[in-house]
DNA sequence: TTGACGTATTCCGTTATGGGTATACGATTC
DNA sequence: GAATCGTATACCCATAACGGAATACGTCAA
């Protein structure tokens, strides 16, 4: 087996910087391809790719409009990455170093206090 | 060139479902590797690779104890991906839909109102 | 219709993944 | 020193990514 499909979920689409750009563009609202292209400077078949990925995890939609296609973004599919980060936001929040770790084994198991 | 490696940082080496789950089985605090193995169900070899990819992003930290070793989670970089997630945060916790794409764009550039 | 534009798709080559299996290495015990 | 445990590494395979280049659409203009 290989490395799951870029298209499997959120999280392989997302792990392509440019992709990310593609999104934070499209942040800013709709866009044609062409405005993409010109932004990131790759070429335009690129573009299109890494669209069409993102298209595939819903990460963008379009709409026709004329010759062009215009994106936009559809950021729910980034929620279960943000949930899932979730649980791990104390342990940067506060000074957690290595205690958090060492309070957590306490407490979760390790039933032998055999230090 | 191919996919960015998954030790280029967290987004990629998170993107991998067998990680994420040894991040969560971490951050209950550190195991030594037969114990990821037994939990994740997985090969004792393909474990070890995981943890030497988020070692490799620093995603774990690993400390000797005699034969074993006990390895424990650093969540920090994960941090980037949470930051970046942010900046959505509104786009799935509003009825946002379409609305919001529609508003920023408006207020973003597009200076012709040719509709 | 012909042509130009905007975009998508196909084909190529290089690279590295992730699982499987075997094995190497260090530490401990006998 | 030998056997054993705990873990890491090496090797193989199948898969597919990403960029580059060429080209195939579909739409609009002359």
């Amino acid at each position: 087996m290989a490395r799951a499909a870029t298209t499997t979920d959120a999280f392989n689409a997302v792990a392509e910087p440019r992709r990310r750009q593609i999104l934070d563009l499209l942040a800013q609202g709709e866009r044609p391809v062409n405005d993409l292209v010109a932004m990131l400077g790759l070429a335009q078949p690129q573009v299109s790719k890494h669209l069409r990925v993102l298209r595939e995890v819903d990460l963008v939609r379009v709409r026709d409009e004329g010759r062009q296609r215009l994106y936009r973004l559809n950021a729910e599919p980034l929620r279960p990455i943000h949930d899932w980060l979730r649980k791990y936001e104390q342990s940067w929040n506060a000074r957690f170093d290595l205690l958090d770790t060492v309070l957590a084994e306490l407490k979760e198991e390790e039933p032998d206090g055999t230090d």
